[in-house]
DNA sequence: CGCGTTTGACCCGCGC
DNA sequence: GCGCGGGTCAAACGCG
């Protein structure tokens, strides 16, 4: 896909586009990334998205509170020309995320030992109502992450490959959205992909769960070695 | 022929 | 319990 460079164009990162009633980030990072499942995943996304050359010049002044490690990771070198030639300047960025998925929060806590987030502890209180629906919802719900892109094309090329399995017509919107699952023998992974009703130039792209397995090419040219994003945002 | 897409039917969770 | 709407299935179809 020739297009993929400006299909990049990463106009923010945001968990669930219904409902975004909690923003936040993380700023402190478990040291073995693969005990906490939900931070693994959405570290796979951040990579195999290249989101960190989205908007990196904007991230201090957006979020003051953004770890310094994460900042410098996100305004390496490469990633500022590849904004500057790519882009000609900065994105905004959207961080957001839903009640709808609190539980990936929960599990955050756990994993991290809890109250080590740089979010405050109101923001995980949930009630006995919504943690039924949630436990409910939990049975069948990977961890799920939205990057909203400003691109002509529907489908992006995040390395991985794609097999559609359905298409649905949604409510209040006249534009379809589509399904996808991972086409990696026992890699679960799906996405979805539907296009904003506001705005029909950009695309949500929400994927749920973790791929098993590395992108079928390689992509990932900009994380030089022992390069870690210790830090991460929602 | 194999693989991917299309599309109508079906399933299931949720709200009323 | 019922209806709605989102998500998935699977047969048919298209394409290389």
């Amino acid at each position: 896909m020739s297009s993929s460079s400006e299909a990049m164009l990463n106009q923010g990162l945001f968990e669930e586009q219904e409902m975004p009633t909690h923003m936040g980030f993380f700023t402190a990072f478990p040291q073995n990334l693969t005990s906490c499942p939900p931070l693994m995943a959405c570290h796979q996304s951040l990579k195999a998205f290249n989101i960190t050359a989205a908007a990196a010049d904007a991230l201090p002044n957006s979020y003051p509170n953004l770890s310094e490690t994460l900042i410098s990771s996100l305004t390496s070198q490469k990633h500022r020309q590849h904004l500057a030639s790519e882009f000609g300047g900065p994105q905004v960025l959207s961080l957001q995320r839903s009640s709808a998925n609190f539980w990936t929060w929960g599990e955050v806590n756990e994993c991290l030992g809890s109250k080590k987030m740089g979010v405050e502890q109101g923001h995980l209180g949930v009630s006995a109502m919504k943690m039924k629906r949630i436990k409910a919802r939990r049975k069948v719900r990977e961890p799920r992450f939205c990057f909203k892109t400003m691109s002509d094309v529907d489908v992006l090329d995040d390395g991985y490959k794609w097999r559609k399995y359905g298409q649905k017509v949604v409510k209040n919107t006249q534009h379809p959205r589509s399904y996808y699952r991972c086409t990696q023998d026992n890699c679960r992974v799906k996405k979805r992909v539907e296009r904003l009703a506001e705005d029909p130039r950009m695309v949500i792209t929400t994927y749920e769960g973790r791929h098993v397995h590395s992108p079928s090419h390689d992509l990932d040219d900009s994380q030089p070695p022992n390069s870690q994003l210790n830090s991460l945002f929602w």
